[in-house]
DNA sequence: ATACGACTTAAACCATGGTTTAAGTCAAGA
DNA sequence: TCTTGACTTAAACCATGGTTTAAGTCGTAT
């Protein structure tokens, strides 16, 4: 059975398996969300394996869209043990729930720009925005007349 | 039949309506994102029905995430008429396929923090983040172990 | 007449999330 | 030994999207 030998690897290696970059990395840490980072003797940060997962980690944090400070909140929370467990809990149902907001409203803007998409293959089509934007509903397409009702959408 | 008479309104009663501080009407005119802005003798901005119309169809743009350049680009295409089209065409469509990665990176960033809210339901009731951490696949729900497993989630 | 509140401007300020720069240290190879 | 490249730091810089401030102008009500 093969021994992985637990390599260690500089900012460079680290930014080079992350896909992003050293400056990004330092920026993180300066900022705690790498938390009991390694050195050498001369001060050069070692990241190992387990060090790269907990980025990956922050990495699915911040794609949710929380904030640095508040990644940090947590993580803070994460090394005092158990008895922030509820604490932690509050932060990642709030999480949850900005989220399913953010992309509710997403969800809404996309149909506004399908209409438009509509728009202006119609008016591309024509060679003119008079055509779509004169279109009684009935000749449009259903889900268009749909987004148009639901999104006000007006004769711009 | 009744004629209602084209109200003008002043900066405080749009930001009334439009629900937005009268400080952020007045960065987007001057970025360019209220054409043909009227005004009193004096210089007092007067807006119009129309101008809010419009002023709601600029928050749809910015709903879907695309940037004030952007959206006064659009805009002074729009106002250069019919031979715009094909350009608007392309900023409409680039910025539905945008929308739609949007989407789609917080619908996974949803998925893990759904398995976070999951994890702290447990650790909560056990007293211990230990008892999730160390969960066997087969006794999670179905939908975590999918999560987890499409997420690459460790053990933090 | 004058005080008040709402408006005007340019410019400074702020928060967020990084990136870039300048000056220096270190280890390894020629 | 000397050069080279990768690393270090603090601090400055940048872009975005506004907000706040300071100083001043209007129109109206008392």
């Amino acid at each position: 059975m093969e021994h992985h030998m637990a390599r260690m690897y500089t900012i460079g290696e680290a930014s080079e398996l992350l896909g992003m970059p050293a400056s990004t990395i330092r920026f993180y840490e300066k900022n705690g969300l790498i938390p009991n980072m390694q050195r050498t003797g001369s001060g050069i940060r070692l990241f190992d394996d387990e060090d790269l997962e907990w980025m990956r980690f922050v990495e699915h944090f911040k794609a949710s869209g929380m904030p640095i400070k508040e990644i940090r909140t947590f993580i803070e929370l994460y090394q005092q043990g158990d008895s922030t467990i509820e604490e932690r809990r509050r932060i990642i149902n709030n999480r949850r729930d900005a989220v399913e907001r953010q992309i509710a409203e997403l969800e809404l803007a996309r149909d506004f720009i399908k209409y438009k998409c509509w728009f202006y293959d119609v008016a591309a089509e024509a060679g003119t925005c008079d055509v779509p934007r004169e279109m009684p509903p009935e000749k449009m397409p259903e889900e268009m007349r749909r987004i148009k009702e639901r999104c006000g959408i007006s004769s711009f």
